[in-house]
RNA sequence: GCGCUCGUAGCUCAGCUGGAUAGAGCACUCGCCUUCUAAGCGAGCGGUCUCAGGUUCGAAUCCUGACGGGCGUACCA
């Protein structure tokens, strides 16, 4: 099966939208393949399009050497756009730049794909430290399907489904108010032509037999008429599994589209890094770490509490972001979980000796955790049969929950407690520990043994 | 206008596809560290599940309508 997540585009630095897409999809592949699926990770980024000629245009101007001018992509953006709107030459340079580009003009390509390189080692970066598992063998990029686009209008026409409507090459579906438009009236392509490629090609050549689109619910009318004609062209086949994966969008404190206070968008990079600052002061107030040991720690609670906060909603609300909730270490959180994890790692340091014996339930905390640690299975089809990774994320609260009170009430490691109980509760201790390290794991998360 | 989606405690969210007194966290009030990590645990407070009908033995959940929020509505991606 095919997972589409991520799918940033070139010309932007990543930004906090991005985040959704990246890890609901990614913990969505890692769940599948954990099941035993065969998954292909495909990351769709957007490389094509007009503002790359003034990207490229602009780029040559600032020597394409100049790593320092590609380092913050969202200020090259803007000074480009502004050299774009100030100077008529530059302006009209770019446009050039377009179409030399489109019709593989040397110059203009090895500019190009200097600059999708660079901003592709951005998005590598923002995925290290996310944890993301995407890898330029995932990259698919939109204008790999180029030369097929034409191939792809050929064939609806072949079909019979090409109506021309305003100079435009359209399927009109029933029921459909607009039609699909694969075709523009100057000739040009759009992303639904390419999206109708990278199906064919998934479908046919990657024999995916059920393809996840992971990207947010606005474009839920787009992937409705998308699937309906890649099933009428027969570039889908009748049992191929499609679908929209969507996500909410997050939202401000007031319920609107969230921005910086600039009315900017706030960057992937700097949410994180701000996390990783955050869960710093937090460790540091607690105990003495060394400055590595600090910085690895603040490193996996930081990311972790970011990464829980959006994966533990139901992906389909709307969520509001808010920067404490994220941040936070209480209740519902990563840090939950991994004080957890990290509370069983310190009795079985103490525990001297070996571990076994049977697991005997007798008491109701004890019942409890077994009860949901069996649950776990169950749990992870339903997640995926769903696509709701928060699925995950509750079913391990709750089993941390589980072990807290069963922490507090049963004594592992005390003089009193006979041999045979020590046993049992080591092996429910060790089995939680693993459960929320590998379902942490699946989520991309980390867990510490200290903590 | 039409379409999609959401509306559950003061706030942020769950609610396993129709089952028993609707659950968490935060906030607020109390209590628990000489014994395995108190980033924890226990107790309390707090909801006519937006409203009105309907289906059903049974509805937060399914259907219809109203109200309210968000999003989308052919040649951007």
């Amino acid at each position: 099966m095919v997972v589409d997540y991520s799918s940033p585009n070139m010309a932007k630095q990543m930004h906090v939208g991005h985040l959704r897409s990246s890890i609901i999809g990614d913990t969505l592949a890692n769940l599948f393949a954990f099941l035993g699926d065969e998954v292909i990770r495909q990351n769709h980024i957007g490389d094509w399009g007009t503002q790359f000629g003034m990207l490229i245009a602009y780029l040559e101007e600032m020597g394409e050497d100049g790593r320092g001018s590609l380092s913050d992509l969202e200020q090259f953006y803007k000074d480009a756009k502004g050299r774009f709107d100030a100077d008529k030459a530059f302006a009209d340079k770019s446009r050039e730049y377009v179409v030399k580009l489109q019709g593989g003009d040397v110059h203009c390509l090895h500019l190009w794909e200097n600059f999708i390189d660079k901003s592709l080692g951005h998005c590598e970066e923002v995925y290290s430290k996310l944890g993301v598992n995407l890898t330029r063998e995932d990259v698919r990029a939109e204008s790999s399907y180029n030369d097929e686009l034409a191939g792809i209008v050929t064939a609806l026409d072949d079909k019979g489904l090409l109506t021309l409507s305003d100079g435009a090459q359209c399927v009109f579906l029933e029921g459909d108010e607009h039609p699909f438009i694969v075709q523009k009236s100057d000739g040009g392509y759009l992303y639904a032509t390419t999206d109708l490629a990278a199906i064919r090609h998934r479908v046919h050549t990657l024999g995916a037999d059920r393809i996840s689109y992971v990207v947010d619910a606005r474009q839920a009318g787009h992937f409705r008429q998308l699937f309906a004609v890649a099933r009428q062209a027969g570039f889908a086949k009748p049992d191929t599994r499609l679908e929209h994966v969507s996500f909410g969008m997050m939202l401000d404190k007031s319920g609107r589209p969230f921005k910086t206070r600039d009315g900017g968008t706030v960057k992937l990079i700097d949410l994180l890094e701000e996390a990783v600052i955050h869960a710093k002061e937090a460790i540091t107030s607690r105990e003495d770490y060394s400055d590595e040991e600090l910085e690895r720690i603040a490193e996996i609670v930081g990311i972790g509490a970011v990464k829980y906060a959006d994966l533990s909603i139901h992906r389909d609300s709307n969520y509001i972001f808010d920067w404490d909730k994220m941040l936070s270490f209480e209740g519902n959180t990563s840090l939950y979980l991994q004080y957890a994890y990290a509370r069983i790692q310190s009795i079985l340091r103490r525990h001297e000796g070996e571990v076994s014996g049977a697991i005997t339930l007798t008491t109701d905390p004890e019942r409890a955790l077994a009860l949901k640690l069996l649950q776990l299975e169950d749990m992870l089809h339903r997640a995926a049969a769903e696509s709701l990774p928060h699925y995950i994320t509750t079913y391990l609260y709750e089993l941390a929950t589980l072990f807290m009170k069963f922490y507090e009430t049963s004594p592992i490691l005390k003089d009193d407690v006979d041999e045979t109980t020590r046993q049992s509760r080591l092996q429910l201790s060790i089995l939680t520990a693993e459960t929320i390290r590998q379902g942490l794991g699946l989520l991309g998360i980390g867990v510490l043994d200290r903590l």
